[in-house]
DNA sequence: ACTTTTTGTTAGGTTTCCCTTACAATCAAA
DNA sequence: TTTGATTGTAAGGGAAACCTAACAAAAAGT
């Protein structure tokens, strides 16, 4: 099991390219507010972790590895965020907030009832 | 704000002063599989927090500070809890397990909103 | 081409939360 | 009452995630 942390790296990571972004560490330390040294750090934990491939400034590409963890956080994040937002409507950066903490530790069993609640609308 | 782990230690404080349990510090490591040394540290530091006054084998006793600290975690938990077990149909132990992951990582109007869904059901 | 700024890394710290080992005090049982 | 188990604490350590200061390399501006 990856940190929470790491996961929001992932993600994050996985966004950029979705979108064709260059994403460089210190875009990552900007989005977190946290330091480039501990970018630095957290990136190499990630390609040890062979999530991403790490070439510093030469770029972060996501491996299909990471992809695949990207992805699972992403798929409960998104589920979440509806919840909030559609069915209690939350407002959008509560809702934000909150999927964002609760994705890292939510069971995969409750995130598929909540998506179920949904669907039966 | 108090830390996750120290919010789950004075959960429990209360919920067995509560029950009117004799609770030990040997107690909360078993609890929680954690070390007699660090239910030792961690109760000092809850004790410099003003949520316990701590007497070593003389008891653990809750302060005013403490039982305020600990209704708003159980109150998160319980509506956790009965959103994920009588409304998605969890299992009890994993609604109970994800409550207390999610409920020292939820907004309080999040809550609320979760707590109103019951309401009209 | 030559500065200046940006970027990533090194080195050395901090905090939180956890550990084991070892010891002393208390409690229980024989 | 002595013996043995239980409990709490002291000492020393470790991993994760963060920090600042300092530096070197690369990129950008003039």
């Amino acid at each position: 099991m990856i940190s929470k942390r790491l996961e929001d790296y992932i993600e994050e990571i996985y966004l950029a390219k979705k979108e064709k972004k260059e994403l460089k560490a210190v875009d990552i330390a900007n989005k977190f507010n946290i330091s480039r040294p501990t970018v630095s750090e957290a990136l190499i934990k990630l390609a040890d972790l062979d999530l991403i491939v790490y070439k510093g400034r030469k770029g972060i590409e996501i491996t299909d590895k990471g992809v695949v963890e990207a992805q699972k956080i992403i798929k409960k994040h998104r589920i979440l965020y509806d919840f909030f937002y559609k069915i209690l409507k939350i407002d959008k950066k509560t809702a934000n907030d909150n999927a964002c903490r609760i994705e890292h530790v939510i069971d995969d069993i409750v995130i598929e009832k909540i998506k179920e609640l949904k669907e039966n609308d």
